[in-house]
DNA sequence: GTTATAATACTTGTATACAAGTATACTTGA
DNA sequence: TCAAGTATACTTGTATACAAGTATTATAAC
């Protein structure tokens, strides 16, 4: 009976598998189902008003990328700690510079020129106060730094990670239009920075301007994060 | 009507779903499903002998994995091309290089002790010329090193990983067993190294090790995937 | 012979039905 | 009050049915 909480023009085009995968991935995350909690099948079916079969194809996702555990009887629901989300960077960290080594070898004016462009787009976003827009804008900024170097399995590895990423950045996105405007100055900052890295192709400012991203992206991340969480539901931290 | 690839003893509990999906991965990697053909999920169906629920199933993993792509009408075989073998492997030291610098930070001789018993084993299954079952030590044994240092999302990346790397090493190693017996004095050996670097924590030597490791085994998928493809069907190289 | 339109045969996504198995609760016996 | 066994209500995995949509083929008009 709640409100949805993913980005319903997302999901035009989408099946019905595609819209129970995201909006529970988005309850999940924003802690709105705790971790811990049992979710079955059947249940989750009349929740949404479908049949398991899209249900279904949803726990079987959601369980690769490690939010809910499929169990005999019922998923149990994982969720994300702090933990995991700082090895979430873990794995940015390492993909991004994987893909910066590349970079430097290559030419990048296309790479850059596109990358320009998500920043124009970011800022409007901002303007506007569309957070959905500024964090669809945020990750496809990183998406088309992955994707530029044709390596299939980055993009794998990415496309794993994308989702729960997503949803982390939507909530946290959205919390900060209300609570802490000024970041985005910074965010932008450091997007800039990171073209100029890629243009310039200098390691040493490449690394910098990513772990000042991340610093900065991650920490408050983790802050609003964890304060949506207490709003959502009671403190709950018995679990694992 | 051909016979199965996947060894039949690791499905003993398995469902109809994963037969279909581990099947159909070894006949695609090994060449057996040409890449570029369309699959549809009735004619896998009526091939199976099961109803379309696993079938469909089996092909969301396998499009997951990115050795098959989703399409409207059918889906078209990608398969595994060397690029995409050597990617692989990029993304192999990625992660286990990733995960030596933590364990330099850690207590390793719980799992040097693991470790050193699924070495055993793998000689085991040389000495009996089960190459299905080197096989699966040998995953393990990387496996074990991943898992040690409790990193969900390295853990995750392997998992994606898993599967295609099962099945070429299954192809490989199966074929070695019959052409080049000797390679795998030179394996052991290699996993010795890898022990032996992280028992004593010294990046050099298992960052050499590792690449000892990647050069043999690599190389020689190549060749002898390439000449298994070559084998099972008739030569096919304008795709991509 | 070529083009446009209509019919057909396939495709996916979803709902539903059913079998086999597992936990819970309840009854029966002491 | 407690133990053991049975009944019941859940669970998953698979099969099947059906609707909506898309290619292909055949037919008809020119």
């Amino acid at each position: 009976m709640t409100d949805f909480l993913y980005p319903s023009k997302w999901l035009s085009k989408a099946s019905a598998g595609d819209r129970v995968t995201c909006e529970l991935r988005m309850r999940i995350i924003s802690g709105l189902i705790e971790s811990g909690a049992i979710i079955s099948e059947n249940k989750l079916a009349a929740d949404f008003a479908v049949s398991r079969s899209p249900v279904r194809e949803a726990l079987k996702v959601l369980a690769s990328e490690n939010i809910i555990r499929l169990e005999r009887m019922g998923a149990v629901v994982i969720g994300l700690t702090e933990k995991e989300i700082e090895e979430i960077y873990d794995v940015r960290l390492l993909i991004e510079t994987f893909v910066f080594e590349r970079l430097v070898k290559m030419d990048v004016t296309e790479l850059v020129k596109e990358l320009s462009k998500i920043l124009e787009m970011m800022k409007v976003a901002i303007k506007y106060q569309d957070a959905d827009e500024f964090s669809y804008q945020d990750l496809l900024f990183h998406e088309t730094i992955i994707r530029s170097i044709n390596h299939s399995y980055m993009l794998m590895i990415w496309n794993n990670l994308r989702p729960v990423m997503e949803s982390l950045i939507l909530l946290s996105m959205r919390a900060r239009f209300q609570e802490k405007y000024e970041d985005f100055d910074r965010i932008i900052k450091n997007h800039e920075l990171y073209i100029e890295a890629i243009q310039t192709k200098e390691r040493t400012l490449m690394v910098q301007s990513l772990h000042q991203n991340f610093d900065d992206v991650q920490g408050k991340v983790d802050d609003l994060w964890m304060s949506q969480q207490m709003l959502s539901k009671g403190v709950e931290k018995e679990n694992d």
